[in-house]
DNA sequence: GTTTACGTTTACGTTAACGTAAATACTTGG
DNA sequence: CCAAGTATTTACGTTAACGTAAACGTAAAC
């Protein structure tokens, strides 16, 4: 395999965002790219963790709470212990996660009833018009 | 009808938040209480904008985008240049919307998977239990 | 009449998530 | 060899969304 890497303005520009902001989640220690001489080399999993960490951001998540649902997935859960309290967190993550859920398709609902609104009055301003070339 | 009002402090701990953020609220043009004396009253009006926002809120919106989706309902809206408008912002939010759902959906499945190794290893912690017990 | 509870204004402080700019290094083509 | 392009570090600036504190008003409760 040739294990892709990639630099920081390749993964901007993919991404869409800046390389100040990429280097600025290395700073939070949200990714740690290795070094090729002073250049920051990122690997495939950099890469996933910023395309997660961009995901959380659309939904609203800050930086630090998508670390924390990041950093569930690699098992380092060794005890019951801290198996119980990962799947309390999990569960705590997924009750937002179905509130925001609600919360969209309640927004949904309404900005339909609002284009239904608008179609029906631009129908409406349609049949005028028509009506008047009738003549 | 009775028409109910509200105070700060009513609508304040009804949604859990604090006083000061109903009155930044204010402050950024988002809600226009009435006056009774110096005290502010909130009307039903006022207490469905404020809950509208935290919703938004909740879906990672800023205060701006909020009120720009609360202002899409109320009809200002008069000739067809507007409401094409309107239509093509309301498409634009929707499609954020339906692109958040499919974040949250990612995200959910992963958090399941999660949730499913968990239990596997409580499980398997169990049958040793078990086994040990059974002696 | 004064404590207690609730409200107000004013203003400075704080955190997150970068933006922006300046100075410096590497390297690659012409 | 040198300019152009890309990278790095350092550091100060910015915006959003309140938090926190001080100083004051007022109205009910004891």
């Amino acid at each position: 395999m040739p294990s892709t890497i990639y630099t920081i303005s390749e993964l901007a520009s993919e991404f869409g965002v800046t390389t100040r902001a990429i280097r600025f989640y290395e700073e939070k220690g949200l990714i740690h790219p290795l070094r090729l001489g002073q250049k920051r080399i990122y690997t495939a999993a950099d890469r996933v963790r910023i395309k997660l960490i961009l995901r959380g951001k659309r939904i609203g998540m800050t930086l630090q709470e998508s670390v924390e649902v990041i950093d569930l997935y690699d098992p380092q859960h060794n005890n019951t212990q801290q198996l119980l309290s990962l799947i309390n967190t999990v569960s705590e993550r997924r009750t937002k996660l179905l509130q925001q859920k609600d919360d969209i398709d309640d927004m949904l609902t309404g900005l339909n009833e609002v284009l239904g609104l608008c179609e029906n009055a631009l129908g409406k301003r349609q049949k005028t018009i028509s009506a008047t070339q009738e003549n």
